[in-house]
DNA sequence: CTCAGTGCAAATATTTTGCACTATG
DNA sequence: CATAGTGCAAAATATTTGCACTGAG
C-alpha cells in the first residue's frame, strides 16, 4: 500500500532507547503483527504464540504500547485490537467487512483539532479517533 | 453548564416509540446517570443499583445505548464509562482530572470529516472520537 | 550474583447466558 | 395467557498478579 511496512527496526530501537529489552516474546508479538495487517486481539497472540505465557503477552503488549512501537484499536463493538504502529502520530481506518487496518495523518485533522480547541473549555491533553470504514476491495 | 441536563424525558421517549418499556431498571440507570455528569462505568452503576440483578443492569445499558439514550465513553487507558446522551451525534470531552465530561457538536468536526473522506480510501461509515482534556476548573 | 524477564496457575474483572420466575397488556 | 422483563448463579472472556525460576550482564 502506501507505506511500507516493516517500519519496525526504527520503531524497536526505541525500546533499547528505553533501557528496555528486545526479547523473544517481545519480538514474537512485533513479528505477528507484522503478518497482520488488519490487526489482532491479545487473546489471538496467545494463541499464535502458544511458546509464550499468556501473562508475557500481556505484559510485552503494554511495553509495546508505552514504547509506541504498536497501536491499541478500539473496534466498533467495543473491543480492541492491536496493530503495528508505522510512524509518529496518527489515526486508523478499520473496515468492518475484512477488519483491515489503515493509518493516515491528515493534516486536515490537526487542522481541525486547533480550530475545535476553540469550542472546548480547557486544554486538550489528548485524543483518540477512529474511522470505520467498508474499504475499496470489498466495496467491489 | 451550557446545556441543560434533564434531556432525558424526549430521549425516553424513543424508548417507547421502539416498543420499549420503560422499566424501573432501566429508569434507574438514567437516573443516576442523571446525577453522574462525570460518567460512570457498569459495574459502578451495579453497586449503585444494589436492587436490580447485575445481568439487568447489563442488559439496561445496552438497551439504552441501542435507543442512543445514553453514551459509551472510552477512557484513556481503554477501560469504559457511561454518560447520559444530551442530543443528536456528538463527541465527548473527558477531564483527566476530574473525570468530567462534556459533549460538543463543533460543526469543524463534520466538516473535517468531509475533507477526511477524501484521504481515504473506501467509504466512511462510522467513526469514534474523545478528546482528552484539563477542564477550566482543574487547570485553576 | 543481581535483576529484568518469564511461565504457570490462581486471582480479578467484566460481560454474557441459561433458566425459571414475575409482571404487564 | 403470551411475552417482555427480571434475578440469580454459572459460564465465558479478558486481564492482572504472586511467586518461583531462568538467563544476561
Amino acid at each position: 500500500m502506501m507505506l511500507a511496512i516493516k517500519r519496525s527496526p526504527d520503531l524497536l530501537a526505541t525500546l533499547e532507547d528505553r533501557g528496555y529489552r528486545l526479547t523473544r516474546p517481545r519480538r514474537g508479538v512485533v513479528d505477528i503483527l507484522e503478518h497482520k495487517p488488519e490487526g489482532i486481539s491479545a487473546e489471538e497472540i496467545c494463541s499464535a504464540l502458544s511458546w509464550v505465557g499468556r501473562a508475557t503477552v500481556y505484559r510485552s503488549i503494554r511495553l509495546l504500547l508505552d514504547a509506541g512501537v504498536i497501536c491499541k484499536l478500539i473496534l466498533p463493538n467495543g473491543g480492541s485490537k492491536y496493530s503495528l504502529s508505522r510512524g509518529e502520530h496518527h489515526h486508523h481506518t478499520m473496515c468492518v467487512m475484512c477488519g483491515t487496518v489503515g493509518e493516515f495523518r491528515a493534516s486536515a485533522v490537526e487542522r481541525v483539532l486547533r480550530s475545535i480547541a476553540l469550542d472546548i473549555p480547557g486544554k486538550i491533553v489528548g485524543h483518540r479517533m477512529e474511522f470505520y470504514i467498508t474499504c475499496e476491495g470489498c466495496l467491489s
